[in-house]
Order: structure tokens, then sequence, then C-alpha cells
DNA sequence: CCTACTATTTAGCGAGACTAAATAGAGTTG
DNA sequence: CAACTCTATTTAGTCTCGCTAAATAGTAGG
């Protein structure tokens, strides 16, 4: 099955990431990667549509990031480490609902038989 | 619950004409209110959202209209009745394998448990 | 040194859904 | 008959947000 196109992840990329740091803290780059793996192919996130999201998100509260220090830290690039705010929480229940409905309404629209 | 946001919707809007359109033809203020019924109160597509669907849709040669004439017109101003092409309803079997895929990679990465 | 991989940043683009208003015929009400 | 309310279509302009593309930077290997 071919990629998944842009414009269908609209609305919908906020709740994949806050779902995916509702699985354990990330940073960018391990949150791209895993959203790669999550999607079996069918998802390919470049770096301009993630870390956008992630500064969105922090910025809304939504999520709480900080630059990797001390012990965990590791050789290359400094990483922004990214955790589930009490926010984001609450709100990732919110989109979860919306999306059933989304996907209830939706569904019924474009898979109601002929 | 409330209404569906305006950009979920994309990728998604061709979808939901064509399969309003495979359970019979129609014009373009009827598929609104279609749509509408359909939508139970979570969508309220304006005419400015839909009217430049069909325009494109019958652009890609999806779906064929025409001027209501004859027996079958009303009294009112004219309707330009739509309807399936062969194309379309191609097109619309393979939106809907898409929307399937879509929901399950989606659905897979925003509702998995944390 | 060059390439490759991890990691982040950011400027600018474009698709397409939305707002808003205009146009128009027919029926209804005061 | 003016004003209003439906049905019905058209279209100009806006805005969101995911995408393209490139730059910057640290580390490691050939």
């Amino acid at each position: 099955m071919d990629k998944i196109s842009g414009n269908a992840l609209r609305g919908h990329l906020d709740a994949m990431v806050l779902a995916t740091l509702a699985r354990g803290e990330g940073h960018g780059f391990e949150i791209m990667q895993r959203l790669g793996t999550a999607g079996r192919g069918a998802l390919e996130l470049k770096e301009g549509t993630l870390y956008p999201v992630l500064y969105r998100l922090e910025a809304a509260g939504m999520i709480v990031g900080k630059w990797e220090t001390g012990a965990t830290e590791r050789r290359g690039p400094r990483r922004r480490i990214y955790k589930l705010a009490r926010n984001g929480k609450r709100d990732l229940k919110r989109r979860q609902e919306q999306w059933r409905h989304f996907i209830q309404i939706i569904g019924g629209i474009v898979e109601a038989p002929a």
C-alpha cells in the first residue's frame, strides 16, 4: 500500500506525537523514527514536519522539553528530550475521542455501500 | 461531540463526495445536505467548500455534471446534476482502500495504549 | 578529507478547506 | 410590491499546516 499522503495527516499529527510520547519520553529524531516504524512504511515524516510540531506542542504546554545532560548524555549532537505534560495527557485523551468520532463519521460516509 | 475540524477533512473530502454520489446522482446543494445528514451534526460543509470539490472532480473526469432540463426540472434556480463517471467508480474504490489503510496506520498510533 | 550517520533549526512553498459575499429564481408575508 | 426566506450556484481571498530543502554541528570510519 502506498505512502499516506501529506494532507491526510492534517489535524492528526499532534495526536500521533502525543500518543508516541505517552509510551515514553524521547527526543525529536527518536520520535520521528518511532513514528516511521509504527507507520510500517506508510509514513515518512521528515524533520521539517516533525520539529515544528514539537515546538508547537511545547509552546502550548502539552509537552515539556529539556536538553539532555549528565549521566544519560551520549556522544554527538545534543538532544532535546520531550515528555508529556499533564495538559498533554488530558489533550491526548480528548484527541483520541475525537479520532474515534472522526473515523466513525467519515468512515460511515466513505465506506457506505452503494 | 463537537464539530469535525476543517483540517481533519483534508484529503478525505473527495472520497466523501464520490461515495455520496455512488448512492445516487444529485446536485451540489443536495450533496451538501446529504453530507450534513450523514455527518450527524458533526459536519457543516458550506458552499465554498463543496462546490470547488465538484468542479475539481468534474475537471478530473471523476464525475459528470449536466444542467437539469425537461421533465425532471423543477421551479427555481437551475441545478447541475452530477453522477459518478467510470473513472470515479474506480477512484472511489481506490480511495476506500486508502481510507482503510489510513485508519489502520494512524489509528494504530493514536489509539495505542500507553 | 570525504562520507555517513545522528540531531536540530528554519525559511519558504503550496494544497485545499474556509470565510464571505454576490447573484438569482420562486414562494410567502405584511 | 417590498422585504424576506428558501433553494442553488459562483467565486475571490484567507489561513493552516504539512512538505521541500538546505544549513549547521558533532562523531566515527575509510
